[in-house]
DNA sequence: GAGTGCGGGCGTT
DNA sequence: AACGCCCGCACTC
């Protein structure tokens, strides 16, 4: 049925990897090579027909992470886990927001909840939301396929993605706590009156550079998928500036490139491309984080559709991104798909603790760093 | 509540 | 048989 697709793999998978026998695997063989001189960093956007080897260690890959939404398969065999991409939900009325970004949410990995999503309304235009299946491979949706063999994780993706990349998972996960707050945050909560007392009492400005991301809908910030992913304090900061009057992000229009061209986020043989290959991640430094799950915080939507704010869709408050991002944003080595850990470093005491550490560390500072932007008036 | 993994079951190719 | 998909359940966060 999908052979034709399949054929396709190997050629891409075998230019686009490493060399020689360790590639020639399928994840349906019987026995995986367990020779693997080099295993790779977590890629966050798998696309096409690629293959990756992780360590066990890696966290991400315990884990069957992807940024894609990506919902569990039964394929009825246990040793190996399958999951096909959901798409992306986009705007059935196609509207763009005031600096001509897409809705692009992540549809929710669970069927109820995802119904649920489909019945709220856009939070740029109040239209409809529709499900933008994926039908990158052959028709079908793109599927990956998960297994643990040894002290590796192996990884393989089949077909390339047809459409949008959707927001991460941190990303939604973040416009749910940021849906939280807000609730907590609204004008008739206790504490935003308690903060109004203060202020009246003490003469002192409210931070209204701050209030459209504490009340305006969070949806309106439809950043590309990959865009938190450098999205910085300083980038916040530039946000909010954007937001009383500051000039938007400099960089920000135009700055992939591709926005104009015809849709790249699926065709892109090496699924991670380093965009900001001046400020591109050096990989030490990103020693566990690789090119994943970085604190996607930017993409603050809401999947409500109740609490709206004359604050939401300015759009003004964003930098205004191209979208769709191209593939993989900032990645650690410059050679797309070719971001092979040495195996003794990856499996060296220090990976599996500082990998997770790490990206622990580095998602609770994000995180804390986007909340200390969010609630400054805390 | 949402995400995730597992597995039964069914329809299609 | 392989595959896609739906569903329910259990578990975790």
């Amino acid at each position: 049925m999908l052979k034709g697709a399949d054929d396709v793999v190997t050629e891409q998978e075998d230019s686009a990897s490493r060399h020689g026998e360790v590639m020639s695997w399928d994840i349906n063989d019987i026995k995986l090579p367990q020779d693997i001189r080099q295993i790779d960093w977590f890629q966050e956007w798998p696309d096409s027909y690629v293959k990756h080897i992780y360590s066990s260690e890696d966290k991400n890959a315990q884990r069957h992470h992807s940024s894609w939404a990506m919902r569990n398969t039964n394929n009825h065999n246990s040793r190996i886990l399958k999951k096909s991409c959901l798409g992306v939900v986009v705007c059935g009325n196609n509207c763009s927001t005031l600096d001509g970004r897409k809705i692009y949410l992540r549809p929710a990995i669970c069927d109820k909840a995802r119904q649920k999503q489909q019945r709220k309304c856009c939070p740029n235009c109040n239209g409809p939301l529709r499900l933008l299946s994926c039908r990158g491979h052959g028709g079908y949706p793109v599927t990956n396929f998960w297994r643990h063999e040894g002290q590796f994780i192996f990884f393989q993706s089949k077909g390339a993605h047809d459409h949008p990349r959707p927001e991460t998972k941190l990303e939604a996960e973040a416009r749910r706590s940021i849906q939280k707050a807000q609730t907590a945050f609204s004008p008739s909560s206790p504490r935003l009156k308690r903060i109004r007392e203060i202020e009246s009492l003490t003469g002192a400005m409210p931070r209204t550079e701050a209030l459209p991301l504490l009340f305006s809908k969070p949806d309106a910030y439809m950043l590309p998928a990959n865009f938190g992913g450098h999205l910085s304090k300083s980038s916040w900061e530039l946000m909010l500036g954007s937001c009383s009057g500051q000039p938007p992000y400099p960089r920000a229009a135009g700055e992939d490139g591709d926005s104009g061209e015809a849709p790249t986020w699926s065709r892109t043989p090496s699924p991670q491309h380093c965009t900001h290959p001046g400020t591109q991640h050096i990989l030490p430094m990103k020693k566990g984080g690789h090119d994943t799950f970085r604190p996607n915080a930017g993409h603050l939507g809401d999947e409500s559709c109740e609490q709206k704010s004359p604050l939401a869709y300015g759009g003004s408050c964003l930098p205004p991104l191209p979208y769709p991002a191209p593939q993989g944003g900032p990645c650690p080595t410059a050679s797309g798909t070719h971001q092979h850990r040495q195996l003794p470093a990856p499996l060296r005491g220090c990976e599996g603790d500082m990998g997770e550490g790490g990206r622990r560390m580095g998602l609770n500072y994000r995180n804390d760093d986007m909340l200390f932007n969010l609630y400054p008036l805390r």
